[in-house]
DNA sequence: AGGAGGCATGAAAGTTTCCTTCAGGTCGCT
DNA sequence: AGCGACCTGAAGGAAACTTTCATGCCTCCT
């Protein structure tokens, strides 16, 4: 790659979508060399000519700019027609989870799920949104047949976190990291031996100081509208369901049994009529 | 636009990405027309000519390109290791979000809404997987000053929807729309004139009968690990979502007040220590 | 029904953009 | 310092794009 071709390569590498707007001359213009240059600079990236490359760069800008368009959703507002609050919701929740996936640390999932699997007994502890989260995660676990319980009673969850020890499981799930009625319980666990899990938006809460292993969840900002329980829930679920399957995972020889029997159960629940409309 | 026009349009429409990759004459040749004829188009299209509108083309099928490139997700293999767990799951997730705002009749939910803020009693019928999605919702609505009440056991939900008359709202939250054990109270609820709202990924299925209203989620296919609870839980959990902020729109008023109130309730809950570590 | 007007349409000419060729220059090597 | 290889851009040629204009169709009026 010559120098006057670096030139143009990186005027192009810089600023796809306002070299798209250019012509060969324009281009050529514009990083100081000539027509000759710019076209074999793009037979250089492997485009048969510019014209193509030229094609490619507009491609390259608007896939871009798709890229970071959920990214600007404004604020779900009081007069918003409801067709823009689905809209806005479905965007924000799907950054939610691109935040959330990006932001966990696989390490802390992969030491948290080699626990579950091998735990004796596993323990959730959430309250209010975050104990509909927890008994979730326990109702696929059980279905794979493990021994969870889900606790939204902090009293409960205490005088049952005091049997665990060594090698059984305890999970905290809590959006802000303080909610002391699943600290408490998990700091319980801890202390009586078993591996503790935190799910949590604040790492550096003091849930974490009991937990062996914390899982972040996305902090994502909530507005008036849109109290934390959305953001917070779709990310906790998120981490739940990687819990789950990395489990299922560990435990395909026993689980996928496991999974179909459960289906089978369920099938007499729901209208065996086929095809009714 | 003339009958030739249309013919350019419809192609340039149908296959975008193609078009692109075509010269004018190219185009001409393909619709039958003139190159004149594509030129006048893509004028009427609002482009200053046929290169501008081929950009524009080539910009379009990129960003439809990048927004399905995420449904092109491998399905979540035993072995998969637990990064690509996550990001698989992500973007499953992410999907199917995308696939139920596009998917959802803005019309019902908006007519769902004004049922909702205007009930005098809501109830919510879930099973499963479903009923953890029922409560969310009732949490929701219980926040800003609505009456509702989730039933997971079907007795007491057919036992309570005989309560139901006109004026008030029953939900029955189905994926499979077959859950006899969720059909049976809407239809009581139905047939004591109740307003009745399905969410449901089945909008033909038995529930249907009985709904006034159908909120139809996302029926992404599920694989082994990845059992329907997955996919159909965010799918319904975002409908849930929508159905709330469109009642906290319609009572901002006093939806607004109750929703701080909450927040205000919950605080001593929280460890009020700010700041430590 | 017949005709006139208007308008859509495509062929061909014109213009711009793109590509290729070639001569001059620069850099590195001996 | 001389030679050679290669980069570089100017100019010419090809292709793509745009415009013009004549033709013919359709429509509306009489």
């Amino acid at each position: 790659m010559t120098r006057s071709m670096q030139r143009v390569a990186e005027a192009v590498a810089g600023d796809p979508a306002g070299c798209a707007a250019l012509t060969v001359t324009g281009l050529a213009e514009r990083t100081g060399t000539s027509e000759a240059t710019v076209v074999r600079t793009s037979r250089l990236l492997g485009y048969p000519g510019y014209r193509d490359l030229r094609l490619a760069l507009a491609a390259l800008a608007a896939q871009q700019a798709a890229g970071r368009a959920p990214a600007v959703t404004a604020d779900i507002a009081v007069d918003d027609p409801i067709a823009d609050v689905v809209t806005k919701l479905a965007r924000e929740e799907q950054q939610c989870l691109a935040d959330t996936a990006a932001g966990l640390d696989t390490s802390q999932v992969e030491a948290a799920v080699s626990a579950l699997a091998a735990a004796r007994r596993i323990d959730v502890y959430g309250i209010g949104a975050s104990s509909l989260v927890g008994q979730d995660l326990v109702q696929k676990l059980l279905r794979i047949g493990l021994i969870a319980h889900a606790h939204a009673d902090p009293h409960l969850a205490v005088t049952n976190a005091v049997q665990l020890r060594s090698g059984d499981v305890a999970i905290a799930i809590t959006h802000s990291g303080r909610t002391t009625d699943v600290i408490e319980p998990l700091r319980v666990a801890f202390e009586h031996g078993a591996t503790t899990v935190a799910i949590t938006g604040r790492p550096d809460g003091e849930v974490a100081q009991y937990a062996d292993l914390v899982l972040t969840t996305s902090t994502a900002r909530e507005s008036e509208l849109r109290p934390a329980a959305m953001s917070s829930r779709t990310s906790q679920l998120l981490v739940v369901d990687c819990l789950f399957i990395g489990v299922a995972q560990r435990t395909y020889e026993s689980a996928a049994p496991a999974l179909a029997a459960s289906y089978e159960a369920l099938a007499h629940r729901h209208d065996p009529r086929p095809g009714h409309r």
